[in-house]
DNA sequence: AGTGAAAATGGTGCGTC
DNA sequence: GACGCACCATTTTCACT
């Protein structure tokens, strides 16, 4: 998908929904200095283009028991089965990325797990029997930031 | 900090809001068989527990105008630096994670870009600079998953 | 902690420009 | 594409339990 065809207002609702996304809309109306008809058009607009694809609350991991962050890269024994482990990975809860990757490895993903011993779990008893040839993992012992993409027009 | 002592009820929240951010306290309170305000009380105190930290639009970073994303792995020159180099990364826009990593790196971040061109125009006029002695790349070509962690009670 | 009710505020659809 | 307005839903507060 491309960029979409924005102009400064659905710039402005995407930039003050990224920063709080149960900001009433009335209240982004009077920031904007339209009505706050206008808003719930726009956001209506922006979410049948697949711009805005809903709202999450921001929970912090380790409060609910999850205080092992680690990435790791794979090797598959035969690349052309990517779909299919792709579709045995969204089966694991406590995985919550996946990307293809250039380079390096053929899959890469980020998961969450209770504590380092639940994360060798799930490696030795999900993830393996995928057909990784061989895989890497990267432990995060502090995530020292996480926001958003930053959103901003194309000519600022 | 450690998992907080949370009950039934504040997990049936959490789960709801971490899939609709904007859900209404009274639909959930509703599925509860809570009034409102009992809802309304509960999230005052999740996110003054800091269990909740607010909420966020999704929004698709190709619409925005960013088609890279990318992780990098950085090796410091000075490792005790990391601290300043965190600073300075957090005042880059397109750095949306950093990591504390065990092992292979000193620190990992996830950075979007509007292109090649520009990721390497961040990497070349941002990074540099920071005091690494190394660093390694990994670039997404698809996101195939991203989702939220799993909020389930502990006896799940 | 939770409740019910009241007051304030917000969301949504529609006719109009 | 935006406006104002009317109607209904939600949020927030509060006295009471």
């Amino acid at each position: 998908m491309a960029r979409a065809q924005l102009d400064t207002l659905d710039y402005k609702i995407l930039q003050m929904l990224s920063v709080n996304g149960r900001k009433p809309f009335l209240e982004i109306a009077r920031e904007c200095n339209v009505s706050g008809a206008a808003i719930h058009q726009r956001i209506q607009k922006l979410m049948s283009m697949g711009v805005l694809k809903g709202s999450e609350c921001l929970i912090d991991p380790a409060s609910v028991g999850y205080e092992t962050c680690a990435y790791m890269g794979f090797f598959l024994k035969d690349p052309s089965r990517f779909d299919e482990v792709v579709e045995k990975l969204k089966a694991i809860p406590e995985v919550v990325e996946i990307h293809f990757t250039t380079g390096q490895y053929d899959m890469f993903i980020k998961l969450y797990a209770h504590n380092n011993d639940h994360l060798l779990h799930i490696i030795h008893e999900q993830l393996q029997g995928l057909g990784l040839a061989r895989t890497e993992s990267l432990i995060s012992f502090k995530e020292v930031l996480k926001r958003q993409i930053p959103v901003s027009e194309p000519g600022d």
